[in-house]
DNA sequence: AAGCGGAGCAACCGCATACGA
DNA sequence: GTCGTATGCGGTTGCTCCGCT
């Protein structure tokens, strides 16, 4: 499991890469797979005291067999002192999928709007969640069906959803609400976040301010299929991808289109799979509860 | 109780870019 | 301008855990 890799066993593998070092083949032997608590130890205290970067040379002056990118990447992913560890809040859900829309796969560039989260662990969530749906849903997750549905579906039920938790956690609803349970110093405010995506062209998300970070729900998605959005994610919008929604496994039933006024009913009937709910992919647990 | 399969996640790999000599 | 090294990023792999049969 922990392998020791020989440099002479390595060879093949960093022949060609550009990031093979001269310091790093003179690593006689390099440590790979899962970090031991020492080594974490070893990381920690030499960065405290000799601050980070330099990964190369940190790992041989920490007394580290490993490469410096494995330092960096166990510093930056795992040992980080503001790293945040536990399940990805609905805010964040909704901040990641925003962000998706805007960047793509720029894990990076989404984390950093993300306080405390990684690359690493937003790109997982995609994969092992976001990505999970849309091959339960059989369509691809870059395929106009998929996104449509995390725009029209997802997104607004997240938006709800927070600003339920908003509403009942009493918290004044203030800079209150959700943040209760993410600290406001980490998260920002639901009036921050949730904001910037229902109701306003706010540019700030949690505690930084997002640059150029459009309103994606009203002034974009929305529009998109001409969606007037002074009415609660509702508006006059013909949704047209109800069709091709129908599932082959039979998950949810066929809806003619969305409708203006009924557009939450019509969106319970998604979501609830035209009312059978044991197995569906509609129900909110299999979407939410990630 | 044992085997199996899927989910989640840490870590690795290869490529691109930045930077300095 | 070129080359070598360092760093960053996104994709992928493989291990561990857990639930189901």
């Amino acid at each position: 499991m922990e392998d020791v890799v020989k440099a002479s066993c390595n060879s093949s593998n960093s022949s060609n890469s550009s990031t093979t070092t001269s310091e790093e083949e003179m690593i006689s032997d390099l440590r790979r797979g899962p970090w031991t608590v020492e080594e974490d130890f070893k990381l920690i205290n030499y960065i405290a005291s000799n601050g980070e970067g330099r990964w190369n040379s940190l790992a041989r002056s920490a007394g580290l067999k490993r490469t410096g990118k494995s330092c960096r990447l166990r510093w930056l992913n795992y040992l980080r002192p503001d790293v945040r560890r536990g399940n990805i809040t609905l805010e964040e859900q909704l901040m990641i999928l925003e962000l998706h829309f805007r960047w793509g796969n720029r894990w990076s560039k989404i984390a950093q709007h993300l306080p405390g989260r990684t690359d690493n662990e937003i790109k997982n969530y995609w994969r092992t969640r976001v990505q999970k749906h849309a091959k339960q849903l059989k369509c691809d997750v870059n395929s106009k069906q998929f996104k449509d549905t995390m725009k029209y579906l997802w997104m607004p039920r997240l938006i709800e959803r927070i600003q339920a938790a908003n509403t009942s956690s009493g918290a004044g609803a203030g800079a209150g609400g959700v943040a209760a349970v993410n600290t406001a110093a980490e998260m920002g405010s639901v009036q921050n976040m949730v904001p910037a995506a229902v109701s306003s062209n706010s540019e700030s998300f949690g505690t930084q301010q997002v640059v150029d970070v459009p309103d994606l729900i009203n002034d974009n998605y929305y529009r998109i299929s001409g969606i007037n959005n002074n009415q609660d994610y509702g508006g006059n919008f013909q949704c047209g991808y109800s069709e091709n929604m129908i599932s082959p496994s039979g998950y949810f039933n066929p809806v003619p289109e969305f409708q203006p006024v009924e557009q939450n009913y019509q969106q319970q009937i998604w979501l609830d799979g035209g009312g059978d709910t044991s197995d569906n992919l509609w129900n909110e647990d299999i979407w939410f509860n990630m």
